[in-house]
DNA sequence: TCTATAATGGAGGTGACCTCCACTTTAGCG
DNA sequence: CGCTAAAGTGGAGGTCACCTCCATTATAGA
């Protein structure tokens, strides 16, 4: 591994570690992690957490002192996907190629972890990991000059993850609108010379 | 007026339709509304509904009574604001510009109604009011060659919207982001013959 | 097996939503 | 002016979600 990767630590393992070391404990972790998913899954991001803890068979004060906040509740159910999608912020192609991949990517798999969207309007853990990876991409979009660089990281993923709430049930639409903020951040390309 | 005009009633005179003839009613009805007003400059769009009551000095039912939906109380408060913003879609200017003086009009007037912002996401009176007045802009810049006419109102709308709710704190973020989305949306100039 | 300690769960306080209906106020008529 | 039908009122109380507290229970390790 690169060492200039060596700080990162993905969110999965962060989870492993407040993960209970007693048996019992860790059991009704796991409950509550997969009775939340189901439940953020049918019912949305705002799922009422005593109907978690009661799915997990697990009083609502296991729920609470295992997650303090929904938002570290559902960064929680998520650190997998989010991990995904922080890793595929790859340098394959050319860098404004590889920007629009990463975002149409991340559209798509957000558009699955409908629950996430909503929060990473605000800081939490999910937020931080997806910025970062962003950050990545589109400064190396703007050193190519494909990107004016007056764009900031937070305005364009912002922006991205604000079209997954706000289009979430007409994909087409939310291909379209994409599209626009695509074009609207990329500079025009150059005059042929003559 | 033009007879094309006619069937266009301003929210301000539906809303003196619903207000109720009784003096003392009346007089509760306003009193609503200011509370509501007050309410929504103080704790934002979800101000509780029974603080707004106590604030005009009312029951609680009374509230309910004359606006079954928080919606309605919010659409009833912000009425002259959206009939104001509505009515300044002037056709003065070239199609473009108009269109870019409206949307920034639009996005500074909905900094000050915040409470306005969120609800505009779902169906209610403003929000049709204000698409209306936002379709025939959009209608002239795309007929005029200006804006790709793929783009819908409710694709720039929501944008629009999208943006003052989710960049309410920072204007200079703002006010580079929407340059972004209306960036995105104008077709390229045509080169110059030579 | 025993015990120190980690973990539990649900009762109960808080605050918001909304409905229901016994009561109060008003308008307008004689 | 006084009366009354009809319009309007308010707040008690049911529902639901959030979150805390602490007496009780289960576990790990000696």
């Amino acid at each position: 591994m690169p060492p200039f990767v060596k700080d990162t630590v993905t969110l999965l393992e962060q989870l492993s570690q407040r993960r209970p070391q007693r048996a019992d404990a860790a059991r009704n972790f796991d409950a509550l992690l997969t009775a939340a998913r189901a439940a953020f899954d049918e019912l949305g991001a705002d799922a009422p957490l005593e109907d978690i803890a009661r799915r997990a068979h697990v009083g609502i004060a296991t729920l609470y002192r295992n997650f303090p906040t929904r938002e570290e509740l559902i960064d929680a159910v998520y650190a997998a996907e989010v991990d995904g999608i922080c890793a595929a912020a790859g340098e394959h192609d050319d860098p404004w190629s590889e920007l629009v991949r990463w975002v149409e990517l991340l559209v798509d798999r957000l558009g699955n972890a409908q629950a996430l969207a909503p929060g990473l309007a605000t800081s939490s853990a999910s937020r931080a990991a997806l910025w970062a990876a962003g950050a990545q991409l589109l400064a190396r979009a703007i050193a190519a000059g494909e990107v004016y660089p007056k764009v900031e990281v937070d305005d364009l993923m912002r922006l991205v993850v604000g079209v997954v709430a706000m289009f979430a049930t007409d994909q087409q639409q939310r291909d379209r609108v994409l599209g626009v903020i695509l074009d609207g951040i990329r500079t025009p390309p150059p005059p042929l010379p003559k």
